[in-house]
DNA sequence: CCTCCGTAGCGCCCCCTGCTGGG
DNA sequence: CCCAGCAGGGGGCGCTACGGAGG
């Protein structure tokens, strides 16, 4: 149990309905509800495309402003506030960084339930489990392929040059 | 009280790369 | 030797949840 106190008693009453499933907001495109008016505004945004968030750099647009601050790193600013305290690697967002440290203390927390292989990351796993279903995605399919151009070009410019 | 903003967190997907085993 | 399949590391975005604080 965490300890929440905070200098406003309006914002105590909100905090104490964190505690319970009251989520009086309902969307009425698909149904689901929400805690707040502005998380369903911005759920609306998701059906609607409404993107009110402008990247002044680029063409992006995006439905809240974390997503911005957060694509504004990855593309202009390049800032990284997330180090890592064992090598340079440094990251926008504190996730990565925590599935970077993964591979310095190889760390494996998503067990295949088919067999004894295990991930250090959810997508990783997703990916493994097609190994499973017999399946190849067209998109694995694709990189191959361009992969495959790839060797094929770099084989036929060093026969070139040779 | 309403609302905006910042932050945290989970998920999804992609790219590039190295390794490996079979043809 | 070549190539397809697979896994590792990392970049980027979609979306929800929540708390601080200004109006």
């Amino acid at each position: 149990m965490i300890d929440y106190t905070c200098p406003r008693r309006s914002n105590l009453d909100r905090h104490m309905k964190s505690h319970t499933d009251e989520r009086p907001h309902k969307c009425h495109l698909c149904g689901r509800a929400f805690r707040t008016v502005t998380l369903l505004r911005n759920h609306l945004n998701t059906h609607t495309g409404t993107r009110p968030h402008k990247c002044p750099d680029c063409d992006m647009a995006f439905v809240t402003s974390g997503e911005l601050v957060r694509h504004r790193r990855y593309k202009h600013t390049h800032e990284k506030p997330f180090k890592c305290s064992m090598c340079d690697y440094a990251s926008v967002e504190v996730s990565k960084l925590k599935r970077h440290i993964r591979s310095h203390t190889g760390e494996r927390p998503f067990q295949c339930s088919l067999c004894s292989y295990a991930s250090r990351d959810t997508y990783k796993l997703k990916r493994h489990m097609r190994t499973h279903s017999g399946r190849t995605s067209p998109l694995t399919l694709l990189g191959r392929f361009k992969r495959h151009c790839l060797q094929v070009e770099k084989r036929d410019l060093l026969g070139f040059v040779i």
